[in-house]
DNA sequence: TAATTATGGTATTTGATAGTACCATTGTTG
DNA sequence: CAACAATGGTACTATCAAATACCATAATTA
């Protein structure tokens, strides 16, 4: 083996990352990424077999990447609305980075080419944010904290008002960035109503 | 002029509106519309200029046809919770209907080519749903049924509720059909939740 | 060093499609 | 009926890109 080849297939992944995330599938052709990257076509069919295969293998790759970027530890310590509030903004932060956004398009974008990456964005996005929100709701349940019929649908809600509405409108607007207040606020706004509906006693009266 | 210009547009537009919305800009050549509208290349270049002056005619015209279905009488009558949920259903229903889904993905799709449609979806879309469910809080507030500091964020946070994850997984997963029963129960749970937040004594105790 | 393998780079093949040109035909209007 | 405008249909041009073939070269191994 050579020595750069790792280093080289790298820079291949990255440049194809970049390229077909921002560009999306179809504006990007080989030409582009091998200009960029270096290397020859050759190698890039000797790798991933077919220009569908290189998209697969960086979405994937990318995909990864946000997973890291969004992650939280099991347990966060502090208290429960400050938690709530620093997952949150964490969270969303995340979602509304326009790298994130970028990607949901492209995905969205070959959903009816590529199925099963669809997939897996939800399965690793949008699920795997609830159950971390669920887990925790459950915790606090436990200690009684909160008093909260069914943590699933519970964590679905607040998640969702979270999120408010600047998900969509990433999607959907180029122009309009999101702003950090903008997310600190609806973030805030949700734990607050949230807590509003399940907060017991104990948690509602420490103020 | 012919007789049947008006049909033959109108056919025009119909099948265009299907392939367009159904494949994405890239996957639809016209000769492909062509073939099933009949007519010729001459006139959908006369008619619209060019292809994408045809993508933009299409797409205007099935989002207006999708405002249309989403759309509510100004003033519901009856009982606050049941309005509610009745408006709740009717918008989620339309949201994620594969019709209105395959618009959103086309149109994320196309962003970076036709931002201003991106733009037009979502002022008619998002924002105008929120503009409904706030007008009714207020008029609510009004008759001091509900408690509300700010109706524009709480009919974000009631909608993004009503409309859960629904949204989201319709457009990542093509499997996943949504059914009935989950629009329903995710509508009512919203509702729920929605009014132990904002509910005034005069409300909360007519059960 | 020699043999082997993988790679870079380029040229070629193949296929698709947007947009234009042209002409015969159909429908419209005076 | 005659002149005119719009349409259908086909052929053509130009462009672009995926995938393959080929050869010289760089790296690897015996």
């Amino acid at each position: 083996m050579p020595k750069g080849v790792e280093k080289r297939n790298a820079a291949l992944l990255d440049v194809a990352k970049e390229l077909f995330i921002e560009k999306g599938y179809k504006e990007v052709s080989l030409d582009m990424v091998i200009a960029r990257a270096g290397g020859s076509r050759r190698n890039i069919y000797n790798r991933f077999g077919s220009k569908k295969g290189l998209f697969i293998a960086t979405i994937e790759a990318r995909l990864d990447e946000i997973v890291q970027l969004i992650s939280t530890e099991d347990r966060e310590k502090g208290d429960p609305e400050e938690v709530l509030t620093r997952i949150g903004i964490r969270l969303v932060t995340g979602i509304t980075n326009p790298g994130t956004i970028a990607l949901f398009r492209t995905v969205i974008a070959e959903i009816n080419n590529f199925p099963e990456i669809g997939e897996k964005l939800y399965q690793q996005g949008p699920l795997r944010s609830y159950k971390v929100i669920s887990n925790y709701l459950k915790h606090l349940v436990k200690q009684g904290y909160l008093s909260i019929p069914d943590c699933d649908q519970a964590a679905i809600q607040l998640v969702e008002m979270m999120r408010g509405h600047l998900q969509i409108r990433s999607l959907l607007c180029t122009e309009q960035q999101v702003k950090k207040v903008e997310i600190e606020q609806n973030v805030k706004s949700a734990v607050n109503s949230f807590l509003k509906m399940y907060a017991t006693e104990s948690l509602s009266n420490r103020e």
